[in-house]
DNA sequence: GATAAGGGTTCCAGCAAGTGGAAGGTCAAG
DNA sequence: CTTGACCTTCCACTTGCTGGAACCCTTATC
């Protein structure tokens, strides 16, 4: 298969292929004429890697996944400390956006949104500053 | 006020101040020996920057908006309407990070995560294709 | 007068995770 | 023989900073 046809069959663009391949994610062979000829197993590698950046996994997590999905000795506990520690993370950026939201929403509500100039979203802006 | 006062009293970093310097955001005088001179009016916009930053807005965002502080003629509709099209972002982002954290923590569940190496986190990563 | 600490300045490099584009090689069809 | 669709590499750009190097300014201390 060439490159092509594993962007189509896997749903990732081709750069993101070839991006991956950089990155040592996988090694496809190569043709006399200097194309990536991916096998059947690199296919399943990058579907596995487009679902796993799907669910928001970094490519560092990748990286361990991949290679505990390459190793039949592993133990499915390693590959959940991975997912749960992600999953904790999905959490707080959940949390944060929400809080994002309620703060946002209550401005917006506060604005009258008309022709005048006053504006509760700018005197908020400029009055809160930011807790570090 | 030197760069370090703005920085304890905004809560930005001096290398961030500097940054949004840089990309025109604010333009603090300089004294004689070249340092950085602020005024009340520059620690009003930090602030504004930070908070705005905070809640998510791009520099973009950040910029428009500051313009619109900036401006006594404004309409309180075009602060508005930034707002809740940003405020539409944070909840798609919201939704899409909720579905994630859904389908992670159902594998979660499914994984015994014990010595074995049987997991259905990676079995579900190697067959799903990423839906484009 | 030397020096050390603690400001400040500039510029260059790098992070994540790709994406866009240029310049060119290859292959099958008409 | 040329056209068009592939493929290749390489370099630059994105967002929003952050780190570090190399250097200047000011003040205090010895």
């Amino acid at each position: 298969m060439n490159i092509g046809d594993v962007s189509a069959r896997s749903g990732l663009p081709a750069k993101t292929i070839r991006y991956y391949e950089d990155i040592g994610l996988l090694k496809p062979l190569r043709d006399a004429n200097g194309y990536r000829s991916f096998q059947e197993k690199e296919l399943h590698k990058l579907t596995f890697l487009g679902r796993a950046r799907a669910l928001g996994f970094t490519i560092e997590d990748c990286r361990a996944l991949l290679a505990l999905y390459d190793d039949d000795t592993r133990e499915s506990a390693d590959v959940k400390r991975i997912a749960n520690e992600h999953l904790k993370q999905v959490e707080a950026k959940i949390a944060d956006l929400k809080s994002m939201r309620d703060t946002l929403s209550h401005l917006i509500d506060e604005c009258a949104g008309d022709h005048r100039p006053d504006c509760p979203i700018l005197k908020d802006l400029s009055t809160h500053k930011v807790s570090n």
